[in-house]
RNA sequence: GCGCUGCUAGCUCAAUGGUAGAGCAUCUGACUCUUAAUCAGGUGGUUGAAGGUUCGAGUCCUUCGCGGCGCACCA
């Protein structure tokens, strides 16, 4: 390692040596690859030159002439080398470029004999010396650990990986043009707070020094995009790297991206619709037909999705009825399920088990799950006609929850009680209960529109849409231990 | 946290407990339409770390580190 790299600096050097930069400051593009593909019947007819820059990502040499491709963000192409063509000088200094190097080619295009688009080089520049030697060509880099810690090697030699963040950055402003479109308002608000809230889950804790106080990295942005709907924007949305103090999988990062929007006078019904909508204009976007294949199956984002009640499904898959149901003869469910609920265990914390277990992973087709059980939904309304449910849907594809959504709970009064609730139950020693926010209640108090509220976990979303099984995947920098004694 | 599994050259991988190897990359030489270029020759290793067993350890055992997969926790 330490002699390949001296090598190679050894080679800038050298070309410093010949009054050449390795590391100049900026060379003038006019063709991305992808233009000189596109243009390339004028630009050869024209005999014009064309200044492309990228990486040099093969080379083959011939005595006093050479081949190699060259690749920008759009696209690979290859050049061709004579030294007869550019002279000894610049021939020289071609031969100190190796592989991986940042180069800037100018030249004409024309046709190899065996019918190559080719860039035939009149002078050529080192933009960047590499000194460090990529992975080999073939086989590329596949070590996971490798590619998740030096993310910038995977991308520089996985242009597949490329496409899934080109993808992921395609999604987002997709979701982004939809809400647009719809008049919401996007909006930035603290990540870090004083009270975490807005779901079940553990924080990450952190200390302002000027004022001594401890600070919480946000666990969702709920509440604050409330508060919003309080003062009067009606529709409001934010793009929400949110922090969750808790384990690390296939489907879960300690940092996530949560779109969440709001809309007043809509209820869950409308937004399952708009769901559906949004998540069709994704599939249109990113997907030729509309249609997505994950784990071998396809699935077509231009059809509603399935729409299932949350105790119909944990009946239908169960063929016993949790609803209205004791506590005592809910923890025999579970076990004659062989689903495993501590002792003592609430109701809804053993109808939440259950439900995970047994239906959630066959949940594979885009699924709408509706009306959930009250206890498990602190933010979200009673539902209209049957007591004990919340209006409330999460929505399903390939077995893991991709958003959840609800009538938004605007009744001060009640909104301080089920906080109470969640306040005994962390009392109890549940340390995801949520926390009473004062402040919030109070903005409740001075009246919140009745209004429907979305967030959409957008790293499952692109898992789906790229096909990827692993969170870490579709995250460009995903969560590692330091890599200490290695 | 538990179970299984992996970690060998820059990369991709070999190596019954018995001399650490190959391909690519790299270096030297040859080669003016190649494309996984070709041909000839060379360099490159604390086998993740530390202990142990053994005449002898990449290989077996223990502990640790860092991954992967599954489970659990968790959404």
């Amino acid at each position: 390692m330490e002699k390949l790299r001296a090598t190679r600096i050894e080679k800038g050097e050298a070309l410093r040596a010949a009054g050449a930069n390795p590391y100049p400051y900026r060379f003038e593009v006019t063709h991305s690859v992808a233009a000189v593909r596109e243009q390339e019947k004028a630009l050869a007819e024209a005999g014009a030159h064309v200044r492309v820059a990228g990486r040099v990502m093969a080379l083959r040499g011939h005595g006093k002439t050479a081949f190699g491709h060259i690749e920008d963000s759009s696209g690979r192409i290859q050049f061709y080398v004579k030294r007869d063509d550019v002279g000894d000088d610049v021939f020289r200094r071609f031969e100190l470029v190796d592989l991986g190097d940042i180069a800037g080619i100018v030249g004409t295009v024309f046709r190899t004999r065996t019918d190559e688009l080719t860039i035939k080089v009149e002078s050529l520049e080192l933009l960047s010396k590499s000194i460090r030697p990529l992975p080999e060509k073939w086989h590329g880099l596949t070590d996971k650990e490798i590619r998740y810690r030096q993310r910038y090697v995977d991308l520089a030699v996985n242009p597949e990986v490329r496409e899934v963040f080109v993808k992921r950055s395609r999604l987002v402003e997709t979701v982004r043009r939809f809400l647009l479109a719809r008049g919401f308002l996007e909006v930035e608000t603290p990540v870090l707070q004083p009270l975490y809230g807005g779901a079940s889950a553990r924080p990450f804790t952190t200390h302002h020094n000027a004022l001594d106080m401890t600070l919480y990295l946000r666990i969702a942005n709920e509440l604050y995009l409330k508060r919003l709907l309080v003062g009067g924007f009606e529709r409001v949305f934010e793009f929400s790297k949110d922090f969750r103090n808790e384990g690390i999988d296939r489907s879960h990062n300690p940092e996530f991206t949560m779109m969440e929007c709001y809309a007043a006078y809509l209820d869950y019904m409308d937004y399952m619709d708009m769901m559906e909508a949004m998540v069709a204009e994704v599939a249109r976007e990113l997907t030729p037909n509309g249609q997505a294949t994950f784990d071998g199956r396809t699935m077509d984002f231009t059809k509603p999705w399935k729409r299932l009640r949350f105790f119909d499904a944990l009946r239908e898959k169960t063929g016993v009825e949790f609803f209205g149901v004791a506590e005592k003869e809910l923890a025999a469910h579970a076990k004659r399920l062989g689903v495993h609920v501590e002792k003592g265990a609430p109701a809804s914390v053993i109808i939440d088990e259950v439900f995970s277990a047994l239906v959630e992973p066959g949940l594979q087709e885009p699924t709408f799950i509706y009306d959930y059980p009250k206890e498990l939904s602190p933010l979200a309304k009673d539902h209209r006609s049957v007591p004990g449910l919340v209006e409330r849907f999460e929505g399903y594809i390939g077995g893991f929850e991709v958003c959840n959504a609800f009538s938004e709970l605007n009744d001060p009064l009640e909104q301080r009680r089920r906080f109470e609730q969640q306040m005994e139950n962390r009392a109890r020693g549940d340390e995801e209960a949520q926390v009473l926010d004062e402040d919030f209640l109070r903005a409740l108090e001075y009246g919140m529109p009745p209004a429907a509220g979305l967030g959409v976990g957008i790293d499952r979303l692109t898992m789906v849409f790229t096909d990827n099984h692993s969170i870490r995947d579709v995250i460009l920098f995903p969560h590692m231990r330091p890599e200490d004694g290695r």
